[in-house]
RNA sequence: GCGGGGGUAGCCAAGCAUGGCCAAAGGCGCAGGACUUAAGAUCCUGUCACGUAGGUGUCCGAGGGUUCAAAUCCCUUCCCCCGCACCA
């Protein structure tokens, strides 16, 4: 016997199945299709092993349909839309080191990184890598000849007719949109995996209500997220040192801090600074506050901050805390009061009472300052938190007071969104846009929120298209259940989603608007239904030019007349024809697979797309969802790194050690934690199947009383797996494939048994179960048997009368008197040497037939019982209550049901007792007591022999 | 805030839908043994407590309840994690 070595055997394999053609797919009318994709991966960079286990899940999906039964279509892609490819390409132009370093420690050479400076040759790049070092070296039976990338000239033919088709429906529009963006580079994902960001990744972008102060016939301006709250204002907070500008937005002069013009401008057209004012200058004023119309006092403060906001504050003490210290702490200082005269003025300002909470009343600021203790406005995170704990109970139980005029009695929640909105038709107010802390771009410039007019959506509010992709949702496969259960909600809550931008991106452009380049989310989501097609220009059947609406119509709709279709394409008419019924033949998609990053970003779409565009026989029926691969501190990144290169992961692992990995260690609906340790142990566990399979084609003995046993083992579990993976239960069925089948024949074996030709049987049988999860290692196996390509194989059928619930029991009940004697052993302070059992009297058996047969009589069968049973009636009273007992404890258990010639199965296992214990075994027949020096034999009851060791 | 997922033995992790052979799979770790002299071995055995006879007690975040029977169902409560949009 060879040892088992995965390198070799990889290698062979991955290459005779590649000239073999295995993994290609043909359209067969004959055979029902099955068509499953993985979520393409975006070229950004190297991928890293938490990539691989969606791949890994994929195909062995694809591998078991295929020996189910199915014609599979497997196929794959890459997406370089976007800006990752570009800008790693750019990084490397530039000749940024980590860049080059990162380049190298994953296997690039000096020509390569001199090649792939070039964007499109990075896209090429990466794409050889994906197929040779990923996919192709993991096995994965991909069918290349359906290969394309969304880059490519006839894929942007093929999104251009998708857009074209959104547009028909009136699902495109136009309108204002506010997104991040550096102010050197553009737009520019605010997001902790975003690799562009050298800080504030993890900002949020907040909507604030600009409130407007008329004051000189300019208006000072404050920042809000609560404008729910302007009732309760009593006067504005400035800081006198610092130098506000006056700005010129929208015909009017806004008074506010530097900073936050600077930000502004991003937002509003022509902001011009035209003057300065020192804040000191308006302390002590009034300004006229929005909605209430009373002019309220301008008071000094230096808890304001020019970067948050417009640096200038709206004061409202009854509900903020942390006005609330300010006046207070204010009042206090005389000798600021002194300097800007207010001792008179500022006793007026008082807070006023507006909203009414459950936990706190009216005026929550200064109970929660008391409850809190807290004593100083520079007590930070105390008036962060209580200011936290005001807003949670005000926004859910607050109801606004009387004074708020039309909004009296209104809920919080309701008046929040109204009183914006309300404002600003009033032109009280206005909008802007805040990141929640600083976030600076990878090239150190800063990132704002900025206005881009007039930006692309796709209208995924459309209520038609929501309400049908739900219908649509509700009948899909989708695991696990608690995506199933969610996605008709998430569908709900998608909102119209912006689909194109400006700037250097790759991607395709825009059809009606070529200054426009569409963006990745939405040129991936109708991609499989063009693998299909793809595979047609791969062999150069189509053209680009070709590829035109009338086309498309065609072939994806099923809409025109052939004949002008082929004239308006300059395609025969065969090859058009050809294409549409590759279409229809393997459409619709059966199972998508992603990673749970997709759950809310790449899976709606998708599946809203489908519903928008497609006919309704072409909608996808199935999504997968797997989670993470995690390190340590999180998750494995290709930003953070902290993963080897996959090549180097094969070989040092194995293939099938680490899709077996995959399958087994978690199920696929959780995050799952890298461990060497426990890759190192799957790869014992393949070792070990290796020795033992090799150990069952050796053995060639005769048929033994145990082959029943392990046939209808084998054949219930392979039932059990066929279960499993219909569910998708990858887990689980690894579990009985490589845990419980073989532990079945090692109990086999340690029963005596020997015959070959089952073990022949059961060994293949296994090895075909194992395709899917780890083929390399079963081809290799398979070979002993002389079998070449298992992989191409069906699965075994379960012989009509190979499972044998009395086969199965019997041997169970050996396992229970086993681990009886055993525990006896263990607690009795006996040599052992000899072993007696004694198997239930006949008349315990006729009584447990009865009893069985009428559950319900209880103890009113004994008279019964006393006059048909020959055995005294005290015993057959404490016997019957004690079959109650266990029956009502733990069920009719399995063993009773069937009959067993428990005697038999003893002496026959007698030889197996004797050597598990080194013991002298003997049996004694139901009314057999010719030795019963431990008394021991009157406790036997049927399933449960009488046991005495000495 | 909105939406979702969890808390199981030293650790990781099944089970929970459909209550009952559940003291609770599997793995890791630990302990003991076998085998050999090298391998990241392999194979047994044990790993809640007590117990001179196959038993008993306690146990699945905490507290209550339903039931003949609860890790599983219901209620209350504490704690942890994730997604929220132009980011693939």
């Amino acid at each position: 016997m060879k040892d088992y070595d995965p390198v070799e055997i990889e290698k062979k394999w991955q290459e005779r199945w590649e000239e073999e053609g295995v993994d290609r797919a043909e359209v067969d009318e004959s055979r029902e299709p099955f068509y499953l994709i993985f979520a393409y991966p975006g070229v950004s960079g190297f991928l890293h092993l938490g990539h691989m286990r969606c791949y890994s899940y994929t195909d062995i999906i694809a591998r078991y349909k295929r020996m189910e039964g199915y014609n599979v279509l497997f196929p794959t892609g890459t997406h370089p839309t976007g800006n990752q490819a570009y800008s790693l390409s750019k990084h490397l132009q530039e000749g940024v080191p980590e860049k080059i370093d990162y380049m190298k420690r994953n296997g690039a050479t000096e020509e390569d990184i001199e090649r792939v400076k070039d964007p499109m040759e990075l896209v090429t790049y990466f794409n050889e890598v994906y197929i040779d070092k990923y996919w192709k070296k993991f096995g994965i039976s991909i069918d290349f000849d359906y290969f394309t990338y969304s880059t490519r000239e006839d894929y942007k033919q093929f999104i251009k007719w998708q857009f074209r088709k959104l547009k028909e429906r009136g699902l495109l529009t136009q309108k204002d949109y506010f997104g991040t963006e550096c102010i050197e580079c553009g737009p520019v994902a605010v997001d902790p995996s975003e690799t562009d960001l050298s800080k504030g990744g993890t900002a949020e972008k907040q909507e604030y209500t600009l409130l407007k102060f008329e004051y000189n016939g300019r208006y000072i301006t404050a920042a809000t997220l609560r404008p729910e709250t302007v009732f309760g204002q009593t006067n504005l907070w400035v800081d006198p040192e610092e130098e506000y500008l006056v700005a010129e937005v929208q015909g009017e002069e806004w008074i506010l801090s530097k900073e936050a013009v600077d930000k502004l401008k991003y937002q509003k057209d022509n902001v011009k600074v035209v003057d300065s004012i020192k804040g000191e200058e308006m302390i002590g004023n009034y300004a006229t506050a929005p909605v209430i119309h009373r002019d309220i006092i301008i008071l000094p403060a230096s808890f304001t901050d020019p970067n948050v906001g417009t640096g200038i504050v709206t004061s409202v003490p009854s509900d903020a805390p942390y006005d609330w210290i300010a006046l207070r702490d204010l009042k206090k200082n005389h000798e600021l009061l002194k300097k800007y005269t207010l001792k008179d003025k500022i006793k007026e300002v008082a807070p006023i009472p507006i909203i009414e909470s459950k936990d706190w009343g009216i005026n929550p600021a200064e109970k929660i300052i008391h409850e809190m203790d807290i004593v100083s406005q520079d007590d930070n995170e105390k008036l962060e938190e209580a200011t936290q704990r005001i807003y949670k109970s005000g926004f859910h139980t607050g109801k606004m007071l009387d004074i708020c005029e039309k909004y009296s009695g209104m809920r919080v929640q309701e008046t929040k969104e109204l009183v914006k909105q309300d404002m600003i038709e009033e032109g009280e107010a206005d909008v802007m846009y805040d990141l929640s802390e600083e976030v600076i771009c990878r090239c150190g410039a800063k990132v704002v929120v900025g206005k881009i007019p007039d930006q692309w959506f796709i209208r995924y509010s459309d209520v038609e298209l929501s309400e049908e992709s739900k219908r649509h949702a509700e009948n899909m496969d989708v695991k696990p259940q608690s995506y199933a259960d969610n996605l008709s909600d998430t569908i709900e809550w998608f909102q119209d989603r912006s689909c194109a931008r400006r700037g250097n991106w790759m991607g395709t452009e825009f059809p009606f608007d070529e200054e426009w380049v569409i963006e990745a989310i939405a040129d991936s989501t109708l991609y499989p239904a063009y693998y299909i097609v793809a595979k047609h220009y791969n062999e150069g059947n189509i053209k680009v030019e070709n590829m035109n609406e009338k086309f498309f119509d065609f072939v994806y709709l099923g809409r025109g007349k052939i004949a002008e279709v082929s004239e308006d394409t300059g395609l025969h008419k065969e090859t058009i024809e050809q294409v549409r019924s590759d279409f229809t033949y393997w459409y619709p998609l059966n199972l998508n697979l992603g990673g749970k990053e997709h759950m809310t970003v790449h899976f709606p779409p998708f599946l809203m797309n489908h519903v928008a565009i497609l006919n309704k026989e072409d909608r996808p029926l199935g999504i997968f969802v797997n989670w993470w691969l995690v390190g340590k501190s999180g998750k494995i990144s290709k930003s953070k790194g902290g993963a080897e290169p996959i090549p180097n992961a094969a070989e040092k692992y194995g293939v099938d050690t680490l899709r077996l990995f995959y399958a087994h260690s978690a199920s696929p609906f959780v995050d799952k934690e890298w461990s060497e340790d426990e890759v190192f142990n799957y790869r014992k566990k393949l070792n070990s199947i290796w020795n033992k399979v090799h150990r069952m084609k050796k053995i060639d003995g005769e048929e033994t009383s145990v082959d029943d046993y392990l046939r209808s083992r084998f054949y219930s579990l392979l039932k059990e797996v066929k279960e499993h993976m219909d569910d998708h239960e990858l887990r689980k069925a690894a579990s009985v494939i490589y845990y419980h089948i073989p532990s079945e024949v090692d109990w086999y074996f340690k029963r005596g048994g020997t015959n070959g030709e089952l073990l022949n049987e059961v060994a293949v049988g296994l090895l075909k179960l194992m395709v899917p999860f780890t083929p390399h290692i079963v081809e290799e196996l398979s070979e002993l048997w002389g079998l070449e390509f298992i992989v191409n194989t069906r699965l075994p059928e379960i012989p009509e009368d190979a499972i044998s619930t009395k086969a199965e029991l019997e041997e169970e009940y050996i396992k229970e008197v086993k681990a009886d004697i055993k525990q006896i052993l263990e607690v009795a302070e006996v040599d052992g040497e000899h072993i007696h059992l004694y198997v239930s009297p006949g008349w315990k058996e006729r009584a447990l037939t009865k009893i069985l047969e009428n559950p319900d009589k209880g103890m009113g069968l004994m008279g019964e019982l006393t006059r048909e049973l020959d055995a005294p009636p005290k015993e057959i009273s404490r016997y019957v209550q004690q079959i109650f007992k266990t029956l009502r404890e733990k069920g009719a258990k399995g063993s009773w049901s069937v009959e067993l010639d428990e005697y038999d199965i003893l002496e026959m296992s007698r030889e197996f007792f004797e050597e598990e214990f080194t013991a002298k075994v003997k049996v004694y027949g139901p009314d057999d007591v010719s030795y019963d020096p431990g008394s021991k034999a009157s406790q036997a009851i049927p399933r449960k022999p009488a046991i005495y060791v000495e």
